[in-house]
Order: C-alpha cells, then sequence, then structure tokens
DNA sequence: TGTAAGATCCTA
DNA sequence: AGGATCTTACAT
C-alpha cells in the first residue's frame, strides 16, 4: 500500500490520547495536537491514520464557537466532557470534525483541518488520486475522504470506535526537541516549525490567532 | 412555519 | 467572485 505520509513511524509506538490530557483550554490542545494521529476504523477492521498538521481552537467565550449562545440539539455534546466528538455539516456539503476539549460545562473544541494520511482510502474523487497529499488538506476534505458523517457525532474517541487519537510518536516528538536557538535543519532532526495565525472563513472573532499549523506540511489547507 | 447564514471547496 | 446544497437557529 503506498504511503503518502511524510513519517513512516509504525503505530505501535504511539499510545492513545485520553479525555484527562484532552480536558484543558483548547488554545493548548490546539498547538499539542500537531504531529498526533487521527485514527479512523471502518467495520471491517481497515484502519486508516492521518498525522495532524493544522488544527483551530474554539472556546466558551468565543464568538464564533457554536455553543457560544446556549445548548442545542446540535452542539449538546461540546458542553459535556473532553474527549467527544464532535461532527457537523457545513454549508449542506461537507462536515467538518472537532475534539471536545477542556472540562464539562466549558463548551470548547478543536477542529481538525487538516491531514497527512498514511495511505489514501478508497472511493476518493480523481482530484485525491492525481495528489494525495492535498486529499485531507482541509476540514471538508478530511471528512470526506475518511467518510466522516453526522452519525460520528458525539461519539467517545477511543481505540476500537471508528475515531480515536494517538500521542505524537517519539522519533516526531524529538524533531521539536531540538536545542533552542537551533533554527537549521539537520539530517536526523528536519527543521520543524509551527505557525499560529488567524482562522479561516469565520465572521465573528476573526482577529483570534486560534489557527496552528507545522510550516513543512503540503497538506495545510492554506499556507 | 419561514428564512438567512454558515468553522467549505471548486471553478471561472 | 460565485455557486452547490441543506441543516440549524432563531424569528414570526
Amino acid at each position: 500500500m503506498p504511503s503518502v505520509s511524510l513519517s513512516s513511524s509504525s503505530s505501535s509506538d504511539r499510545q492513545p490520547i485520553d479525555p484527562e490530557w484532552l480536558s484543558r483550554d483548547a488554545t493548548e490542545v490546539a498547538p499539542d495536537l500537531l504531529g498526533c494521529v487521527l485514527v479512523r476504523q471502518f467495520a471491517d477492521g481497515q484502519t486508516y491514520r492521518g498525522f495532524i498538521v493544522e488544527t483551530e481552537a474554539y472556546t466558551p467565550d468565543d464568538p464564533a464557537m457554536h455553543a457560544y449562545r446556549r445548548p442545542t440539539d446540535r452542539n449538546r455534546v461540546l458542553f459535556g466532557r473532553a474527549g467527544m466528538s464532535y461532527v457537523y455539516r457545513i454549508y449542506g456539503i461537507y462536515h467538518c470534525f472537532n475534539v471536545v476539549t477542556d472540562l464539562e460545562g466549558r463548551p470548547s473544541a478543536v477542529l481538525l483541518r487538516a491531514l497527512e494520511l498514511n495511505a489514501l482510502p478508497e472511493g476518493g474523487t480523481p482530484a485525491d488520486a492525481a495528489k494525495p497529499h492535498r486529499a485531507a488538506a482541509g476540514p471538508g476534505k478530511l471528512c470526506r475522504i475518511l467518510k466522516i458523517d453526522a452519525s460520528l457525532t458525539a461519539q467517545p474517541l477511543y481505540p476500537g470506535n471508528p475515531l480515536w487519537l494517538e500521542h505524537r510518536s517519539p522519533d516526531w516528538q524529538a524533531k521539536l526537541d531540538r536545542p533552542t536557538g537551533s533554527t537549521e535543519g539537520t539530517a536526523s532532526h528536519p527543521l520543524l516549525e509551527f505557525v499560529q495565525t488567524t482562522r479561516i472563513g469565520l465572521t465573528q472573532g476573526v482577529d483570534l490567532p486560534w489557527r496552528w499549523y507545522v510550516k513543512s506540511s503540503r497538506a495545510v489547507s492554506r499556507h
């Protein structure tokens, strides 16, 4: 199976992310999720992994937050415990996938905006086949290629379920742990930078710098 | 019951 | 810059 990922780490060296680790402010969790892995497991056992390379944070006091006003049928899971999925339909066509974060009663989430897939699932568009590294470059495309829809909202993100998260591999983490002041990459430690900037596509909270991405990744939706 | 807007993406 | 496409939230 052809790999379209920049990393070749095996899955066995990564630990599942548990709800406790996600029970922090979304603006802390969002950059920490860069380099972590989203796992999609289908009913037949087929499993795909994607490195998270772009995230956005949404917080309780954030006017762009779907739960900014009050609980509704759609947003109720955001008010609950961390470690749940929040999936919603956008513009009638796509879906967006979020990880619920922070403490119960503090509606918060991290939107996953782009992944580097370990392999390209069946059923993608011709454009996906032509540029597999772009198949999950954007929150709508990410859900489309991994077949994430509204049936997967309000689900625990835990191994064995359709979706769960895994921590950074030690190999990947090491790339971040270069000595401070080092601006040049090396063969063993390629240059790896995070960029923090404003979020995309909003009409509210447009100036909050709560989008993070891996600068070198070709899967980022917009640099 | 009606309606305006939307955490997108692709094409022109 | 515009259109696809439809659910949600809030107003009436």
